[in-house]
DNA sequence: TGAAATGTTGGGGCG
DNA sequence: ACGCCCCAACATTTC
């Protein structure tokens, strides 16, 4: 064909794109497009610092694309519309995108299909997402025996190398990229495949080895961090995984080939979690677990607030919600304390805490953040067990041991000894004094007795009545 | 990728 | 030397 569009969603990079690929090899003018979905846009799914994330993320694709004779076309409206217009206009006779499967892309994308010529390729996991069931046909529901199918699968294709020399593209309106808001995140991720590939290549080189051993301590850099720019296909899985397997080779010892293992065993939830939403799409709004759905949630507006602003007077979980607040990027651990805590000891509802996670994460994604909500509250597929409630105080104190994390986050604590900075009303008066830091002046007494709040959601979960 | 409650064991103080 | 008790340390069960 002549021309073809290459619709960007959530894949905002030039190297290993099935979608651009293919468009490339059928046709001879390929126009990158992006679209502003008002939907989109106004879904209490999404927030600003994603929304910079994304922006940046297209003027950095744009400026790439420029380098090589193409550019962005940005539009505005429903997509069937203005997909529409744009075939007319440029005369493209072909769309190609990322398979999208989270259940509003799935079904925008069976409308498009149904009048333009969309061709929907891989992309956004190793492996397609209706790839992996079991021998019956059913899909999985619980991790283990999807890991290891998923393990068993002969390796993917080797990630696809950037195109050399993009087509030059047609006069066509397009939008200006909206710019940064007027307060940017204070967020260390700057957006662009360049930067994803430089994060990974620095991960594989310094952190792999040691992510079994080190990725659940808050205090320090043991993860990847590379969720924001997988998000937004800034990187692909693909990408990740191959750059894995070739550390697995490079490992020498068990130890190092353990760390390999962890982080793609992460990887692998991930395209779990995405399987999980495919196929039974009612998760989004509902338990997975029949059992667990008639939970009497506590309506308390003033604890989710407490819990959103970082002020519960549990210092990991305040540390955590304000990294959340100012970054745009949570550690992993401390979103499962974070979790536990507004699920089990406040017993608020998780689609609140799912909601704003997804306001507010870079990389908050509808398949990932709904398996990790329900997986902490209980109700999800292959979740922890109801009874399982974390105590913020021991979390702080294995995985934060020093409190550090803290300190960086929640400063009124800066001065408090550790000894004492996972729980800081039981300090004596006199050290609050020498430090500075009065617990119910200048940090919140605990807004909830954990102890308590663990024996209630108990009575919850069992369906037994509580008080307040 | 939990923590509390309960049970068991064994060393040591002490009459 | 012995039995008793306390309690830390560890193990198991329970939520």
């Amino acid at each position: 064909m002549k021309t073809a569009l290459w619709w960007i969603r959530r894949d905002l990079r030039l190297s290993d794109n099935q979608a651009l690929a293919e468009a490339l090899r059928q046709a001879g003018t390929v126009i990158p497009v992006f679209l502003l979905d008002p939907k989109l846009l106004a879904s209490d799914y999404v927030g600003p610092a994603r929304l910079a994330f994304l922006f940046d993320g297209l003027r950095t694709l744009d400026s790439k694309l420029r380098e090589q004779g193409s550019r962005l076309i940005l539009r505005e409206g429903d997509p069937l519309e203005v997909l529409t217009t744009l075939c007319l206009e440029s005369q493209a006779e072909g769309i190609f995108a990322e398979e999208d499967y989270s259940p509003y892309a799935r079904q925008r994308d069976q409308k498009i299909a149904l009048t333009l010529p969309l061709h929907l390729l891989p992309g956004i996991t190793v492996f397609p997402a209706q790839m992996l069931t079991k021998a019956n046909g059913e899909p999985y529901t619980v991790f283990t025996p999807f890991s290891r199918m998923w393990r068993s699968l002969p390796a993917s294709g080797r990630p696809l190398p950037a195109p050399e020399r993009l087509p030059v593209v047609p006069e066509l309106p397009s939008l200006e990229i909206p710019g940064t808001p007027n307060q940017p995140l204070d967020h260390s991720f700057k957006a662009g495949e360049e930067q994803a590939q430089k994060r990974l290549n620095d991960f594989i080189d310094n952190g792999i080895f040691e992510y079994a051993m080190l990725r659940n301590r808050m205090d320090l850099e043991g993860t990847s961090q590379l969720s924001s720019y997988l998000r937004l296909g800034m990187l692909s899985a693909r990408q990740a995984f191959w750059a894995a397997r070739q550390a697995s080779d490079s490992a020498k010892t068990s130890k190092e080939r353990e760390g390999v293992e962890t982080w793609l065993t992460e990887l692998i939830w991930r395209e779990f979690y995405t399987s999980i939403l495919y196929y039974f799409p009612f998760v989004r709004g509902t338990a997975f677990k029949a059992d667990l759905r008639s939970i009497h949630w506590r309506d308390d507006p003033d604890g989710l607030a407490a819990w959103q602003t970082g002020k519960t007077g549990y210092p990991v979980v305040d540390a955590a919600m304000r990294q959340l607040n100012t970054s745009g990027w949570m550690h992993n651990r401390a979103r499962m304390i974070t979790a536990s805590f507004l699920t089990k000891d406040l017993l608020i509802d998780w689609r609140e805490g799912e909601r704003y996670f997804m306001q507010r994460l870079l990389d908050g994604d509808p398949a990932s953040n709904n398996g990790g909500w329900q997986w902490t509250a209980g109700t999800g597929t292959d979740a922890a067990p109801y009874f399982r409630v974390f105590n913020p105080i021991l979390q702080g104190q294995k995985f934060d041991p020093l409190g550090n994390y803290v300190r960086r986050w929640v400063p009124e604590l800066e001065k408090v000894p550790a000894n004492y900075i996972h729980s800081p009303w039981i300090m004596p008066i006199e050290t609050q004094k020498q430090v500075g830091c009065l617990v119910g002046r200048d940090y919140p007494t605990p807004i909830v007795d954990h102890a308590m709040a663990r024996k209630r959601v108990l009575l919850a979960y069992g369906g037994r009545p509580y008080d307040v």
